[in-house]
DNA sequence: TTTTTATTTCGTTATTTAGCTAAATATGGC
DNA sequence: GCCATATTTAGCTAAATAACGAAATAAAAA
């Protein structure tokens, strides 16, 4: 599959596309998408793993924990074209308000229970 | 699902991506498409039907054959952009050139066997 | 009106997907 | 080393998806 219609599928997913949309405020670590995605933390590794396969999203270890990030310009340029154009605002606002809220993963650790 | 996601979904299919990268050249019949993709008449159909529920794709009937264009302005932006963006712009070339080196549906009708 | 052509719908099948929970695997702190 | 935390893997289920071929529709041509 043509690499640009996998990144599509991956994106056309609507978890998956919360996280890159949060993404593009800061890193974040899995606990902390945990926090806004209503999903499992297995669920959520197996996004993730979807994600950075398509060549969306990177991952680097911070001492215990994992960091996400955007992989790339081109991944960055793709996520703001997309980003002026979603119908419903609101949802992935309210998304980067929380991430925002919040101080970086670096400075607290992750402190919040990894499932419900 | 928010409906820029579910375009992303719509897209995010080797088959689909190439009908909508086809009709950048100009609108098309089935049959036309069919001879490009390597899917059964109903297959295409079904695909048919997922891009036009997206808002990607329109249909008008043309006497007996059935017209699909790119749906809208929005559509058409989203289109180019990623047309810039593949990473495999050999298939997609050669779909299109296939489709310029065809006179337009409609002077010649569809004289192509509907299945193999 | 019968035939031909274009397209959709239907019934089926195999595969993929998204989700869960629970177990396994790091990794850092005590 | 042991415990707590963070993440992945594994095993499962239910639903969605892509494909087929054949039957059903629609509409123009003969």
């Amino acid at each position: 599959m043509d690499h640009l219609v996998a990144r599509l599928k991956a994106l056309g997913d609507e978890n998956r596309f919360r996280i890159m949309m949060m993404l593009r405020e800061r890193p974040l670590c899995s606990c902390e998408m945990l926090e806004v995605l209503d999903i499992a933390g297995g669920t959520l590794s197996a996004h993730l793993k979807i994600l950075k396969e398509a060549g969306l999203l990177s991952q680097d270890k911070k001492g215990r924990w994992i960091q996400c990030s955007i992989a790339g310009e081109d991944s960055r340029t793709l996520l703001e074209f997309l980003a002026d154009r979603v119908s419903s605002p609101d949802i992935f606002d309210s998304d980067s308000e929380f991430v925002r809220s919040r101080p970086p993963a670096a400075d607290v650790g992750c402190s919040v229970p990894t499932q419900a």
